[in-house]
Parts: structure tokens; sequence; C-alpha cells
RNA sequence: GCCGCGUUCGUCUAGGGGUUUAGGACGCCGCCCUUUCACGGCGGUAACACGGGUUCAAAUCCCGUACGCGGUACCA
């Protein structure tokens, strides 16, 4: 590869930045640093003011930030190319579409929506299911095509609303290589003459698009697989600009696991978070979102699978990106987590483990939390079940899980009595997970009975459940006093 | 409908003419470890959409069919 990589990453700010435009945003990002001096550029596509979403843009920022994917060029990095929003660069927009005007490749046209509605259902009762702007139609309809130059002219000083479209031909092949598919091919007269300016004077995507990947010097563009059919329409502009076209991929789509594009919807009601900001929220951790969304749609090739960023970004290449769409599978993603959580040292863990359990009303001792947290961390799933699985570290159970209840049995009451005496008289130092568990020992030994007689119904009058962390090591976390007292309510309540 | 793009275990994928009894991972199941639950270790389950070619040989190349997905806006 000749020169520097440019590649960009050009949401539009019309909502919360949704999982798969990180993961769009990330294939540019391993693409970009993959190579040496790579640049990544974010730039905002806000042409559409009626869309226009206000936090849109600081959440894309958090997002990527969060993700570890720092742009070097954007709005508020300047880098030589921008202004980075396309508001801020309306006025060139114009100047382009003008100048395909004057080529005679685009046209004024002056058509009222409802006289547009009017000519698509008149095709559609003829027979057309998908009626097109194009050079058929175009024919019979207003613009600077049909009409007489005078009035043109008079329509455009008089300031009526006009639009510039696209001239598309009437029969060409328009073919290009894409890097992921290779050479695909599209006969013009599928397409139809696409608006380039607004009646706002805003610029459709299409003309931003392209005006702005070539002069930010964009040397790849790597988008969503719903952009393949206009890439006709942008190869056609590149060419009458005489402008050499960037590379294009264009990557697989995240499938929901009912089918189809994953859309907020179809997530929501499958259980899948669909914006980059719930995963922010619900504490995952960014390396394993990173991971699991490089490995949706790509492949090292190898058998490894786990990699950070870094990693990543040395492994990477288009040519290994998948053609098929990836279906989001949440519960690897939980792999992922657990799998990176488990990396983490206490001291790591413990800022998130403190913000959750501040949400849920408590304000943990940082030298007893950093006690737990090596306890639960081979069991939980996410940051939040150190406290929601670990409750009992902070407050006695107060009813008990039906599946430990079935663990107590007629002896239950007197083992633990039992185990009481023997542990009522330890001294502080004594109470520590060893000599617990001696005492159990001791106790099971008298009694003659098996290690889970006594374990199981203690670890249910402790914790409330029927299953968690090494149970001595809790007792002894737990103290005396409070191991003492929930023994007896457990008593109490189960007989 | 039309145009385009796809199709290997349930899911993510490796494999790109003979190396394949099609490999790995998640999930699921079992065993071991642990006198809990997990972690971990070991093992198992399970796939080349279909039909025609080409070839000595096809999951791999070609053509059809089916199915899926995307697009078909003054949205991106």
């Amino acid at each position: 590869m000749e020169g520097t990589v440019r590649v960009r990453f050009a949401p539009s700010p019309t909502g919360l930045l949704h999982i798969g435009g990180l993961r769009t945003a990330l294939y540019n990002y391993l693409f970009a640093k993959g190579h040496p001096g790579g640049v990544f550029v974010l730039r905002i596509e806000d042409t559409d003011q009626s869309r226009y979403v206000e936090e849109a843009e600081e959440d894309i920022v958090n997002s990527l930030v969060w993700a570890g994917m720092n742009f070097d060029e954007g709005p508020g990095k300047p880098g030589g190319f921008g202004p980075y929003r396309q508001s801020e660069r309306k006025d060139m927009y114009e100047q382009y579409a003008e100048q395909l005007v004057e080529q005679g490749h685009a046209y004024y046209a002056f058509d009222t929506t409802d006289e547009l509605d009017k000519m698509r259902e008149r095709l559609k009762k003829s027979g057309n299911p998908s009626p097109k702007y194009d050079a058929i139609t175009r024919m019979s309809m207003k613009n600077s095509l049909t009409l007489p130059q005078e009035e043109v002219e008079r329509r455009l000083e008089e300031g009526e609303e006009y639009v510039i479209r696209l001239k598309v031909p009437r029969r060409e092949t328009i073919r290009f290589e894409d890097e992921i598919r290779g050479f695909v091919s599209f006969e013009s007269k599928g397409l139809d003459d696409q608006v380039l300016l607004k009646s706002d004077g805003m610029p459709t995507y299409h003309l931003a698009n392209v005006v702005d990947d070539h002069l930010m010097e964009i040397t790849h563009v790597i988008r969503g697989e719903e952009w393949l059919s206009s890439a006709p329409k942008h190869i056609l502009m590149y060419e009458y600009f005489g402008w050499e076209p960037p590379k294009m991929a264009h990557l697989p789509l995240i499938m929901s696991p009912s089918g189809g594009k994953l859309s907020k919807r179809k997530a929501e009601s499958e259980g899948i978070p669909i914006n980059t900001k719930d995963y922010i929220e619900q504490k995952f951790e960014p390396e394993a979102l990173v991971n699991f969304l490089a490995y949706l749609g790509w492949s090292p090739g190898d058998d490894s699978e786990i990699h950070s960023l870094d990693e990543l970004t040395e492994m990477f290449s288009l040519d290994r990106v998948s053609k098929g769409g990836a279906v989001f599978d949440y519960k690897k993603l939980i792999w992922y987590n657990e799998h990176y959580l488990r990396e983490k040292s206490a001291e790591e863990l413990f800022p998130k483990i403190r913000t959750v359990a501040e949400e849920h009303g408590i304000k943990p001792d940082k030298g007893y939390m950093m006690k737990i947290i090596p306890l639960m961390k081979e069991r939980v799933s996410k940051v939040e079940d150190f406290i929601t699985q670990g409750m009992f570290f902070f407050e006695d159970p107060e009813e008990y899980e039906d599946r430990a209840v079935k663990k107590w049995k007629d002896d239950s009451a007197d083992l633990l009595e039992a185990y009481i005496d023997e542990i009522k008289d330890l001294e502080v130092d004594d109470f520590e997970a060893g000599i617990l568990k001696d005492k159990i020992k001791k106790v099971i030994e008298a009694h003659d009975v098996g290690f889970g007689k006594l374990m199981m119904p203690l670890r249910v009058a402790v914790s409330g459940m029927g299953y968690g962390p090494d149970l001595t090591p809790t007792i002894e976390l737990l103290g005396k006093k409070t191991t003492i007292r929930r023994i007896k309510t457990a008593i109490d309540k189960l007989g």
C-alpha cells in the first residue's frame, strides 16, 4: 500500500451510537492503526436537520473514547482537513453541485414533494413497482432539462425551491472493486437521479460523502453493507469530478438472532442492548466488547480468540472480513466479559464495583470490598453481579432461595446449634477460614454425618443462597457476630 | 417486483481443488477437580442449502434453483 492510509468513521448524529456503528468504527480504527502513520478521522454527517439530535455527537465521542478508539482528526481535533461537521462545510457542497450542473452531469429540479408522490403513484399504477426519477421519467418532470432556459433562470432568481439531481446515464455498467467482495457491477438504469443538494441547501449523504472523502483525502471507505447499492452513484460522481475514488469495503451487517438487520426494536425484544451507551452503563468491560465485535465478521485465521485492541490492530486485514451477515451472540459477549473480568485485579475492578454498589445504596469500605472481590471474581458475568449476587456481604438475607431451602433438612438446626457452640468463643484472630473449616469437621464427626449436611444449611443461613463463594472465607469476612445472628435467624425461620 | 450481495455445526468462524474421519470458539451435555456453586482440565454433541456441470479428484471452480439479507427517499 502506497502512501498514508486515511479512513473515516462518519456517523450521523441522529441518536445514540448503536452497536453496529461501533463495530464499523472499530474496523476503521483497526485498519488505520494497522498501517504505519494511518489516520482515523471522525466526521459528523449532520446533513439531515430534521433528524438531528443534540446529544448524539457527544455520545459518539464518548463511546469511541470508552472503547479505546481515539480519533486522530475530528470535531475538536483539527488535522488540516476540517471542519469535521458537514453542517459547517455547507457552502462547499453547493459549489461542487453547481460544478456538476455546469458540466452537464447534474440538473436543477423544481418538482414538489407532492408532484413526486404523484409521479410515483402513477408509475406504480401502470405496473412499475419501484418508480424512479431516472433518464426516462425526468423528461416529464419539472427540471432544467425540460423547462426552457429562461424559465429555469426565472425560477432560480425568484428564489423558488429546487434541488440538484445527479444525471445518471441511461445505460452504462458501473463496475468497481470492493475490498471485501471483489468486483461488483451495477447497471445505471437501476439507479435513480439521486438528489445531491436538497432544497434547504444541505447536501445529501451522497454528495457530502463523496466531496468530503475526496477533500479529506480518505484512502479507504469502510462502511456497512447497506451502502453497497449506493456505491455506484458515488463511483459515477468521482468520475464526473475527475477524482480517483477511494478503495471501498462494505462490511457484512450485524444480524439479530431472529434474522434481519439488528435494529433497535429487534434487539430490545431479544434482550440485546443496542446502544453503546447501554454497554457503558451496564459496566461491560470495553476490552470484552471490542474483542467480541472484532470477531463478529472477521477472524484472524488462526485459533486465537482473545486479543487486546492493540493486538487486533496488528492482525486486522480487510481481506479476512467475511461476506455474510453475522448474528449477534449475546452469550459469547458475556463469555468475553467474564474472561476480561477474571483477568483484572481487585484494584482495577474496585472503582466500577463501587459505582454499582452506590447505585444499590451501599457504600462499601474499600478494605472489605477488596477481600470480597477475589472471592466473587470467578463466578460473576458482569460487574453488577459482585453486588447483586453478593448482597449478603452487606446485609442479612431477607429471604431464602427456594432452591437453597431444599437443602435444609430435619437435622440442620441441631447441626447449626452445635456449630454455634464451636465458634461462639473463638477469639477474633481465630475466626479465620482454616479454623472455621476445622470446626465444621469437628461437628460433622461428632454427629457422624457428611460435610454437606452442615455446609449446606450453613450456606443458606449465611447467604440465603444455595451457591456462592467459598463458605469459610465468607464467614470469616462476615465476622462472628453476624454469622451467629444469621444462623439463629435461619433456625427460627426454617426450624 | 426489480437491482445487488450472501449461504460451512444452534451461533461466530477456519478451510479457497487432493494434507479433512471438515479444525477452533461460544452454547449445550458428560467426566475430573472441588465434601457447595463456580473457575479450571478433559471429553462429547453438532455443519459444507439443493441440483447440475468442470475434473482422475470439489466444502473449495462454473451454472442454475432455493433461501436469507440489503437497497429501491429532498434518511443516513
